[in-house]
RNA sequence: GGGCUGGUAGCUCAGGCGGUAGAGUGUUGCCUUCGCAAGGCAGAGGCCGCGGGUUCAAAUCCCGCCCAGUCCA
């Protein structure tokens, strides 16, 4: 255990509530972490100086600067910058998993200190109702990574710099508590301390030193000090508001309050927010709780404190959400229906919905213009993003309320069929479809309803039971073959031109040969393998593809190949990469560079690529953007990729040492996704786009020779797919189109320029031709009724027709119906020459229990085929027309037994 | 990545268990009116998203694709 503690003249206790170890400097019975300490702060600051969250973070940040602590800079809060295991940044931490972390990579610098901005959206339902739950707050971290090369500081200095900085700030170090505890999260765990004062927990110390596997604990060589100052709960206990968020956002609240004339009474706020400290709030039950033990201690009832917190609670959840979306957006979410996007949408709908509640006038933009006015002191940089902001806000507010008008039709007609069918409240099943397809709230459900008198009868647990629908899937875990060689040399990356090498088999592994070096390219990165052959003492061994597996190329060629391999196990043999396939890939993939490059010019700062895969004859590249590519937009995205092209740049790579690079370039780098290693392989088109690639390149970018984007596509919400070809292929698509073209015009005998127009008139000529034929049935249907009108019979009461005669289909529906309808018969049955059938009954004849549809369904299997219809009109049709006279027959026969 | 909706007239949408493509609105003409608002009558306007399949017959059923919406991880 700690000496620091004795040093410092803090004793261990044992807290009388909870039970847990805790050190304190003072005679105490109780831990100080609620709820086994009451919240003593609010209207009772436990420093002189008020800090608010700008110079908070300040202090913070010069305070472990002066003590040998490297400042750094924020990271973006999308995580998937440089890591692909979560979305968005939830604490310091996360800026160093895993290539920090494991050990793998030199820290940034050593030790740092950080103020992160981090986003949870795990307690969304809670923010702005219990006082202090945030999406996004700011975790202070200062960090040491020890190896066993560099000890830097590990529990005692920890403990210290807290301290001293806790009592920097002017709080009485005699009030801290430091509570034992364990840490566990993202597969590390260690003991931890959580630092309390006046009920509230400031800060966490974590000290990993352990990874956590299904055997247990194992120790790791990194032991990282881990640390996490909630910076907004330090501002809140140096001003003593009744909420975190006053403190933390204090002229956003102002200003929202004032636009939506919110009054607010102080001592129900700072009693909620006492009583919430003292719960531990996961759902809607809790609040509930929460809400009437606050009514219960004011004496008033629920309905009148919901009442009366509920404005100033959707100003303080508007104030949080905007604050979190600036984050979001100004660092590169893109709006969506999947991933962080829909994070992202999530938090801007929820904004919308409560600046409704408040019946603002002004819109999101204007809300915003706020926060980020409040933001630009600390974060210039989100305020720059503003116009980018603004495009994404204004866009998706108006596809908002679009979905909303949809979804109150949607409810409106649900609960129309309800009433017809005698229903009087939503079942559950319609429920779930409103909101699970269509995207309407349980709460808007509910609220329709009330206006339209109906019951929406929604069940308190609907979220569960929303997710219970959704059945758990199944997600395969691969089976990691692990071999044991020594890593292949990549040969392509020393000379790019070279297609012919010389390697030492050094094992076979199923259909694989496994070389000391290659030149064969594995696939990876979006960039499929090469192909090729072996040359073994003459013998042609074709590689079909080449893939890695950890550090080891696997060459794969064909089952019985193998044994012309197999005696040559550790000699020498020749290998010989395909080198049109190859040289076509390497043009693909500099051309993705470039039209990412060319995108980001055209479209903005917001363009990151998504996604790739580039091929012989097509490549395409998925790039994040909130809109549709307008066709011109992709032409100038054409121009600008071929201009850079034709400007012959040059193409450099080399190697960086991960932080070096991230320092240099910034995580741009990762555009192509997130690369492992401790040392980068880095690709920069002079002045255009610099990447972590491992991928084969051009020289230069005029090698590609000609790049032709062929079409893009909406993968998602939020990501467009572009297709284009490069090189040779680039032409060939051309040269396609272009055969489209000619095959076009030819058929109208045209020029090709004069394509769209001849299109056009033929289109409308063409409808028109249609309604023409349609009307000229009409005549030729009233004048071969005039041809049959007088052969008519009378079956007992019913004037009945029954013939063959030529028409087509359409006519002799036209001619039945017209005979049936005014009345010139009851029953008209006509079969052309072909064996089609239409058949015909006036209402007359459906009184007397006539049904067509089966009359004429008989009569087409007589000739072969089938039929049906409905009652008053029926068609079929046979194959057999020899048999059309024993159809007609047969309905005569049935007909005999209607009269 | 998975699930669920939807795409029908210029617009808003019915219809859909296979069997003659509909309404409202807008539009055009005529009637009523000094004129307008309004009303009455008549008409024009549809590759029923695209491509396959099943069938005597597909807007309808099946498969694929495109487009839009939405929920979840």
């Amino acid at each position: 255990m700690s000496e620091q503690f004795n040093k410092l003249g803090y004793t261990k206790k044992t807290c009388i509530t909870c039970g847990k170890d805790f050190w304190t400097a003072v005679d105490r019975q109780t831990c100080g972490d609620a709820p086994c300490d009451e919240y003593e702060f609010i209207g009772n600051p436990a420093t002189q100086k008020k800090y608010d969250l700008h110079s908070i973070q300040k202090t913070f940040l010069d305070f472990f600067s002066d003590n040998d602590h490297t400042p750094i800079s924020r990271y973006p809060v999308l995580a998937k910058r440089w890591r692909d295991d979560v979305f968005l940044v939830g604490a310091s931490i996360y800026d160093f998993q895993p290539w920090v972390t494991s050990g793998m990579v030199e820290p940034p610098a050593n030790p740092l200190v950080v103020a992160q901005p981090s986003i949870r959206l795990n307690d969304v339902d809670n923010v702005g109702r219990t006082g202090r739950h945030m999406t996004c707050f700011t975790m202070g971290g200062h960090h040491a990574f020890n190896s066993n090369k560099n000890h830097v500081y590990w529990e005692d200095e920890t403990i210290k710099y807290c301290h001293d900085f806790i009592k920097h700030i002017g709080i009485n170090p005699m009030e801290i508590t430091f509570i034992e505890s364990w840490w566990e999260g993202g597969g590390n765990a260690g003991p931890c301390y959580e630092i309390c004062v006046r009920g509230v927990e400031l800060a966490t110390l974590v000290f990993i030193k352990y990874r956590t596997t299904p055997q247990g604990l194992k120790d790791i060589p990194l032991k990282i000090v881990d640390t996490g100052y909630g910076l907004e709960r330090f501002a809140w206990i140096s001003q003593g508001t009744a909420t975190a968020y006053e403190a933390a956002f204090g002229p956003v609240v102002d200003q929202l309050k004032k636009m939506a004339h919110v009054k607010v009474d102080e001592q129900i706020l700072a009693e909620n927010a006492r009583v919430a400290g003292m719960m531990d709030i996961e759902d809607i039950a809790d609040l509930k709780e929460l809400r009437s033990k606050v009514a219960g201690k004011l004496d008033i009832p629920v309905e009148e404190l919901i009442d009366a917190t509920k404005p100033i609670e959707s100003v303080y959840i508007i104030a949080d959400h905007t604050r979190c979306l600036a984050f979001m957006l100004a660092d590169g979410v893109v709006p969506s229906n999947i991933k962080d996007g829909y994070l992202a949408r999530l938090i801007l709908r929820r904004t919308i919905r409560f600046m409704k509640e408040l019946q603002l006038e002004e819109s999101l933009e204007d809300i915003m213009k706020i926060q980020l006015d409040y933001l630009k002191k600390s974060y210039p940089e989100i305020k720059q993003n503003q116009e980018h902001i603004n495009n994404i806000i204004n866009l998706e507010e108006k596809r908002y309320y679009k979905t909303v008008r949809k979804g109150k039709k949607l409810v409106k007609k649900t609960i129309n069929y309800l009433k017809k069918d005698g229903k009087d409240k939503i079942p559950l099943e319609s429920l779930i479809t409103l909101y699970d397809s269509h995207g309407i709230p349980p709460e808007s459900i509910d609220e329709i309803s009330k206006q339209e008198n109906f019951d929406a009868n929604i069940p308190d647990n609907f979220y569960t039971l929303v997710a219970a629908e959704h059945s758990e899937e199944i997600t395969a875990e691969k089976g990691e073959v692990e071999l044991d060689y020594p890593a292949t040399e990549l040969l392509f990356y020393d000379d790019l031109s070279k297609y012919e090498f010389e390697a030492r088999v050094i094992g076979i592994y199923k259909n694989n040969i496994i070389l000391d070096g290659t030149l064969f390219y594995p696939e990876g990165g979006g960039q499929p393998s090469d192909i090729g052959s072996f040359d073994i003492r003459g013998e042609k061994v074709e590689v079909l593809r080449a893939d890695k597996l950890g550090d080891i190329v696997l060459h794969q060629v064909k089952e019985q190949d193998i044994q012309k391999v197999n005696p040559y196990q550790g000699q020498i043999i020749k290998g010989h990469v395909d080198p049109f396939r190859r040289k076509i890939l390497t043009q693909n993939h500099t051309s993705t560079h470039l039209i990412i490059a060319a995108a980001r010019k055209v479209l903005g700062d917001h363009i990151w690529q998504a996604g790739a895969q580039k091929g012989v004859h097509k490549s395409r590249i998925d790039i994040s953007h909130y809109k549709r590519i307008t066709p011109q937009e992709l032409q100038e995205i054409e121009l600008l990729a071929n201009k850079l092209v034709m400007d012959n740049i040059n193409v450099n790579t080399f190697w960086l040492e991960r932080t070096m690079a991230e320092k240099k370039y910034g995580f741009i780098l990762y555009q192509g996704g997130v690369v492992p290693g401790m040392n980068i392989r880095t690709v920069e088109i002079e002045g255009t786009d610099v990447q972590a690639c491992g991928g084969t390149h051009c020289n230069q970018t005029g090698d590609i020779g000609l790049i032709k984007i062929n079409r893009t596509e909406r993968i998602q919400d939020g990501v467009e797919r572009i297709e284009f070809s490069a090189g040779e292929s680039a032409i060939k698509s051309i040269q396609n189109n272009d055969n489209i073209l000619k095959e076009s015009s030819g058929v109208f005998k045209v020029d090709v320029e004069q394509l769209p127009q001849t299109c056009e008139r033929f289109f409308t000529e063409w409808k028109s031709f249609k309604n023409e034929i349609n009307r000229l049935k009409n005549e030729i249907a009233s004048l071969k009724i005039q041809e049959i009108i007088n052969q008519t019979e009378t079956f007992g009461e019913l004037i009945v027709l029954n013939k063959q005669m030529e028409a087509d289909m359409g006519e002799l529906v036209k001619i039945v119906s017209n005979l049936t309808e005014t009345g010139k018969a009851d029953i008209a049955v006509i079969v052309n020459n072909e064996g089609k059938i239409v058949g015909g009954a006036s209402p007359k004849a459906l009184h007397k229990g006539v049904k067509m549809g089966e009359v004429i369904k008989k009569a087409a299997s007589i000739m072969g085929g089938g039929g049906g219809g409905k009652p008053n009109l029926a068609q079929g049709a046979g194959r057999d027309a020899t048999k059309i006279p024993e159809a007609l027959g047969a309905i005569s026969k049935y007909l005999e037994n209607i009269k």
